[in-house]
DNA sequence: ATGAAAGCGCTAACAC
DNA sequence: GTGTTAGCGCTTTCAT
């Protein structure tokens, strides 16, 4: 099956290559009426560029990498819907991995994506990422390097993120004014920067209330909806048990949520809770679960614009270090008491 | 920023530019000593294939074009991150594009990929692709098409599917078997396979029970939650209203069921529902929702693997028309009476 | 077992 | 406004 060359147009139409090169790019030194004659030239011979030989020569790939921890979460989707959307305005594809909560495959995946020379790196980091030296090769080859929602504070790149710390105070403060006294904190790896910071807004909440930080009251898991029912069923052993939850996700909390009404507890007012993420779920779940509204869509058209708009040199994504992106907490009837 | 080429090695390593090539190949031509210290050497020069220049001469790209109605969906991205998983263990990228359920932005996304020069292409299609001839072309460079999920029975293409008439005929018997006697169906749009092929089997389960088929109780919609709302509220308004629902998907049937109890109605005792895909809502909703467990990781994997075994010369897509994966009514409390 | 050399298809500097 | 030409970095025949 051999493919149409610009010089197969260029003899077909008696003018050089490079003058059929031009036309195709539109370059304004060609006139209208060869450009014309040209292109549709092109069209009837079924031509398609040779995008191989083009990135040989101009070193551009006009494609972004992206690492995610998974693609499976309705938090993640939806940020990669938006950063697909603007990509694709733009003219860039996307390689899309993930690295299953591996940093080993983390490391396989920004390999794989250097190797095949993405014109910038768009990442959320895994949770058991702790060295974060495999993408220095990124920043020895001056790839633009972003991160978003899970990154590391330790590393000077630029990055997207929500205020979890002030949003996980938020929702805290909130579950006090409703009059609980006993507030356990479900949280995820804390090797991860939005767990942890979630945790230390509940932490100083608690203490500017004069509670006590109680380590016993907080439980570290994997936060999936199964996770949930474990520690339901680890709250209902209790001897005395919480009167309020701040649970780092909604999937979690309607897990947790779901086996504590089996078991007769009344929501809000034997236990309030609030989640995070303002997942689907949560405003299905009954009573509707508060939460924080994540804007993951936004978040991803935020994040391929920065990219996109420092690769077309329109602004520097070096001169950035943070962008803090707006998020509520939206209060719904899993934690209002009265 | 240079980039170290294999002139550069084999300048250091003192061999020819062809040795170095086999050796990074492992081609058994180049004897172990050799290789080794090639190998070592573009370890220590920061080497890295460009695979411009490869894929130039090769005329491969170990890249999968992949079309998807949309990302953000629990089914989507199972079904993505199954691909995913198979493309990257056998070394090929993925380009992931979303139609937005557009066949204009399919269309556009299709000759993107084209462009790009994918090996392979794996499609679910838009609900409103009538045409899709677009495709064409990708038969005419003998470029290996599969469709999944959303197929076009029109079009004689190895595809992968569930068998969705079957699926809904067994969802509608079983609401049946519940004692229900007026079942009315939320389908989506009627372009699409998945959505007729589960009406058609409501259908003729109506029928081989001597129910009336009555098109006045088949609601087409968006299926999203905030649909469910629209369509609890027309059921609320009924003069005679259903016991049963079928609805083909479960977040739709969520968005309904959160309504329909607000409002007071039993379920199952008033109203008895099913939806469809094992959606992990379909779980925390309450009742637990009766659904059909749609494996849409497994589609994934499945897909993927038919695709690359076929690019492999393992198998042969051509031989394929359609692979039916297993899936299955899960009846849960929403259904099922005393 | 290794080298020489041609060429994949495109772009851009330079020439006219 | 258009043509000439020299590569981009790799693979692969053919030769040794």
């Amino acid at each position: 099956m051999k493919e149409v060359t610009i010089y197969d147009i260029a003899r077909e139409t008696g003018v050089s290559p490079a003058t059929v090169s031009r036309a195709l790019k539109n370059n304004p030194a060609i006139s209208d009426k060869v450009k014309r004659k040209i292109k549709e030239k092109a069209e009837s011979m079924g031509y398609r560029t040779n995008t191989f030989a083009s990135n040989l020569r101009t070193k551009r790939t006009d494609t972004l990498g992206i690492i995610v921890p998974r693609l499976d979460s309705n938090f993640m989707s939806t940020v990669l819907a938006g950063i697909e959307k603007v990509a694709n305005e733009n003219g860039y594809n996307l390689i899309i991995t993930q690295s299953f909560e591996s940093q080993k495959k983390e490391v396989s995946n920004s390999v794989t994506l250097f190797n095949s020379r993405v014109d910038g790196l768009i990442v959320s980091l895994s949770s058991d990422s702790t060295d974060i030296s495999h993408f220095k090769r990124y920043i020895d080859k001056h790839i633009p390097l972003l991160f978003f929602d899970r990154v590391c504070n330790r590393f000077d790149c630029a990055n997207v993120v929500i205020d979890n710390t002030k949003l996980g105070y938020e929702t805290t403060m909130h579950l006090i004014a409703q009059g609980c006294t006993r507030i356990l904190h479900v949280t995820g790896n804390q090797n991860c920067n939005v767990y942890t910071e979630r945790h230390n807004g509940y932490k100083t909440a608690l203490l500017e209330n004069n509670f006590q930080y109680d380590p016993s009251l907080v439980i570290e898991t994997g936060l999936k909806i199964d996770d949930g029912s474990d520690i339901a069923n680890k709250i209902l052993e209790m001897v005395i048990m919480p009167d309020g939850l701040f649970i780092a996700n909604d999937a979690c909390a309607a897990g947790v949520m779901s086996v504590l009404k089996a078991k007769g507890i009344k929501i809000p007012e034997d236990i309030a809770i609030a989640g995070f993420n303002n997942d689907p779920i949560s405003r299905l779940v009954e009573p509707p679960l508060t939460t924080v509204n994540y804007p993951g869509y936004d978040m991803g058209e935020m994040v391929a614009k920065l990219m996109i708009n420092h690769l077309k040199g329109i602004s520097d994504l070096n001169m950035t270090n943070r962008i803090i992106m707006k998020a509520d907490l939206l209060i719904r009837d899993s934690s209002v008491r009265k």
